[in-house]
DNA sequence: GTCTATACGGAGATAGAC
DNA sequence: GTCTATCTCCGTATAGAC
C-alpha cells in the first residue's frame, strides 16, 4: 500500500471521496462508487487506502489540517481581541464553505470512525479550539465581555458550525455579514448587518 | 402490516430504534439488532414496518411532534417578548434533552429518509420555526433588536442544535443558564450566567 | 499502480406456518 | 403478532497476474 500521505494524487483521492462521502454519506457510499469516481476499480483503491475508514480518516483530517492552517494566517494580520474574534470566525465560516465536504464529513461522521482515528482527531480539534479560548479570554480581559467564557464559545462555534445547514453563499448574505453578525451577538454590540 | 400510529406498543419500538439509531448511526443499525432490542425477530419487525426507513421516518416524526407540542405549551404562559424569546429556548433545550435520541436522529440521518418522507418533515419543521419567526419579529417591533431576523434565528437555532454536541445535564450549567444565555446573546444584553 | 476474479459475510426483505 | 426459513443482493476486502 502506499502511504505517502502528502503526495498529489493521494489529495485528489480524499477530495473526491469527500465529495462522495459529504452527498451520500459514508455508510452508503460503497468502495465501488469511490472507485468508480476515482477513475479505478473497487481493488486499486486498497492500494492507496488500507481499508474504508482509513479514507474517512483522511478526509477529515486533511479537513482539520486546512482550518487550522487559514485560522493561522486571518489570525496574524488582527490586532485588538475585537479584530481577532472577527478574524477567527471569518477564518471558520472561510473553511466552512470552501472546503465544505470535509467539514460536513467531519460533522456527520464522527462515529463511523475507530476510537484510535477519533482519539487522534480529538486533539487536532482541541488544538484549534485553543484559538478560540485565547481570543475569548483576551476579550474578557480587555473587558468587552462578561460571564462564562466556555459557554460564550460552544455557542458561537455552534452557531458557525450550524451554518452548514442553511447558508448558501449565492444568497444576499456574504461571510463576512455572518461573521459580523456573530461577533455582535458575542459582544453584545447592536447588529450591523 | 399494523398501521396503527398512536398504539403504545409502536411507541415503545420507535423509542427503542431512536435509541439504536442514536448510538450507532441510521446505517450502521441492521434490523436484526432493531429487532433484538424490541424482543422480537427480524421478520417480525416487518409486521411493524414496511421497511426501515419508515422506522426513521417514525423517530424523526415523534420527536418533533413532540418538539411541537412542547413549545406551544411553553410559550402560553409568556406575556413580554423577552418572555417569549426565552420560553422557545428552554423549550428548544428541554425537548433536545428529553427527547435527545429522536433529534440526534433526525440531525445526523436526514439524508437516509426518501424524498418523500423528507418533504412531509420539512412541513413539520417550518410550521415549528414559524414561532421562532414570530417571536423575533415581536423583539424587532418591540425594539429589543434590529438587524436581520432570518439571521439572527438561524444563528440562535443552530447554536441551540449544536449543544447536543456538547451539553451534558449533569454538569455545572443548567439548561436554564443556556436559555439565558442565549437570549442574552439575541437580545445584546450583559450576560447573566 | 491497476487489473480481473472472487471469497465471504451480512444486509434488507418475504413467505407461510402457528 | 411472532416464528422459522430462506431469498437475493451487495457490502468490504484479498490474491495474484500484468
Amino acid at each position: 500500500m502506499n502511504l505517502n500521505k502528502n503526495s498529489k494524487r493521494r489529495k485528489e483521492l480524499v477530495a473526491i471521496a469527500a465529495r462522495l462521502f459529504c452527498d451520500q454519506g459514508y455508510e452508503s457510499t460503497t468502495v465501488r462508487m469511490l472507485a468508480d469516481a476515482m477513475g479505478i476499480k473497487s481493488g486499486s483503491l486498497f492500494h492507496h487506502f488500507s481499508d474504508k475508514q482509513e479514507i474517512l480518516y483522511a478526509v477529515i483530517e486533511s479537513g482539520m489540517l486546512h482550518a487550522m492552517e487559514i485560522a493561522r494566517q486571518t489570525l496574524a494580520s488582527a490586532r485588538t481581541s475585537k479584530e481577532k474574534l472577527h478574524a477567527l470566525a471569518r477564518a471558520h465560516l472561510s473553511t466552512l464553505l470552501e472546503d465544505r465536504d470535509a467539514h460536513v464529513v467531519a460533522i456527520y461522521e464522527w462515529r463511523s470512525l475507530t476510537q484510535e482515528s477519533r482519539d487522534l482527531l480529538v486533539e487536532l480539534r482541541d488544538a484549534y479550539e485553543t484559538s478560540w479560548r485565547e481570543v475569548i479570554s483576551e476579550c474578557h480581559e480587555a473587558g468587552l465581555i462578561k460571564g462564562d467564557q466556555g459557554l460564550q464559545r460552544r455557542l458561537a462555534l455552534g452557531a458557525l458550525n450550524w451554518t452548514v445547514q442553511w447558508y448558501h453563499p449565492d444568497g444576499e448574505l456574504t461571510p463576512d455579514d455572518l461573521a459580523q453578525e456573530l461577533v455582535a451577538m458575542v459582544l453584545r454590540e447592536p447588529s450591523a448587518v
